[in-house]
DNA sequence: AGAATAGTGTCTGTCAGACATTATCTG
DNA sequence: CAGATAATGTCTGACAGACACTATTCT
């Protein structure tokens, strides 16, 4: 196994909704290489770990946050044999959905940019990023993992926000009612309604039991 | 970076469809561990490859297939500390999709195995190609990756195979038709049809450039 | 002629998109 | 009472599922 010899890394793609838009959690490097600049939270594979214990360790040391109770997976490898100056490092995305609001304290030695707004990254930070958003777009058409973007209990409006955040359209709220509220275990109704606020306040919802949305809720078709 | 030291891997879940049924190529390894028992083929990434490189040249060797013309995509990485007795080994899964027929002379050193039949493999492989077989499952849906199964010209009908093959589903070949033949850039018709074979006649097409499906051939929906 | 396979047409139910109105709160 | 926000109902067009018939070849 001479000369297969690899560092490992995990890199973080945390995402979340603030202030209608689609943010990405980034740090400012301390140390060389890249030294200043920003970056994707990551780092090194521990002897005993695996990769998704990696993260999630990662994450609750960047963020406070604990799984479970948060949406956390693989995105996929990057191994340019020059994407780290040290040497061979292969650094494996990972994605985080966190809701807003349970991190409205600024995060440790990290702070939140508009994936939009989002400025040169160090390494090839910035096409993990550009994967990890595309995945969550993705993702919103077929499954409820919408919902882990919402503190809970939550509004059938601050869902449709979320949606409507991450794919950068407008969404009809009647339409979108009805299909969140008649796909099975999608949200669960709850007997409380929202309190404080103007106009007439707003059912109530939690997180149902559902993973998967059928039929999908499609965006726009891609230009071919 | 002491105590982070990997060698690296490129697992390939390669698959076809042959006689009606999705078959995967597995070999037998001849080397400990594991020696005498099936794998998936793959091997170790050299000191300049970058992953898909590794894949590529991977499954030249193990097919004499190459790219392009064939699918390859990355899956995903499988790093758990007790997965391979040698020590800490990171294994990328990647996927390849390719034509029957364009591999009649059994591969050397494989064989080809219906997904279905396939027993204990070596390391964690089995998972590998579980999650191998689903992503293949998965982007029929939403993708025109099925042609990738065939080779060219084809008729609508191979094509139907493809997807009854993978999904294990029968389909309906009328509707079938008017789906696939209406999707613009799905499948480019040619002059020239099927000439041996009992029935009317086939129409050939090829491979066209649309890589989406919108909207997209749904499976049944999972059950909750 | 008959078997085999390819290709087309119609009906129907489901669902997404577009759009107007009613309901219930705060100031 | 006015403004703001939530929730519901109807119409229409696109499309998938179910189904029957015609077309073209080989034996």
């Amino acid at each position: 196994m001479r000369g297969n010899v690899f560092a490992v890394t995990v890199e973080l793609v945390v995402l979340t909704v603030r202030d209608g838009r689609l943010q990405v959690l980034l740090v400012r490097r301390e140390m060389a290489p890249h030294a200043g600049e920003l970056a994707l939270p990551g780092g090194f594979v521990r002897p005993q770990e695996d990769l998704l214990e990696t993260a999630a360790r990662e994450l609750a040391e960047g963020t406070g946050l604990a799984l479970p109770g948060h949406h956390l997976e693989q995105l996929g490898s990057y191994a340019a044999p020059d994407r780290d100056p040290r040497g061979r490092v292969l650094g494996v995305g990972h994605l985080a959905l966190v809701p807003a609001g349970s991190l409205d304290t600024t995060p440790v030695g990290g702070h939140w940019s508009p994936v939009e707004e989002t400025g040169p990254l160090a390494f090839d930070h910035a096409v993990i990023l550009t994967d990890g958003v595309e995945r969550a777009r993705a993702k919103l058409e077929y499954t409820t993992l919408a919902a882990s973007f919402c503190p809970e209990p939550m509004t059938v409006t601050q869902l449709r926000r979320v949606y409507e955040a991450v794919w950068g359209v407008e969404i009809d709220p009647r339409n979108f009612n009805r299909k969140v509220t008649s796909t099975p275990g999608f949200l669960l109704p709850t007997e409380e309604r929202t309190s404080s606020g103007r106009g007439r306040p707003a059912q109530l919802f939690k997180r149902g039991p559902a993973t998967v949305l059928h039929p999908p809720m499609l965006r726009e078709p891609p230009a071919q």
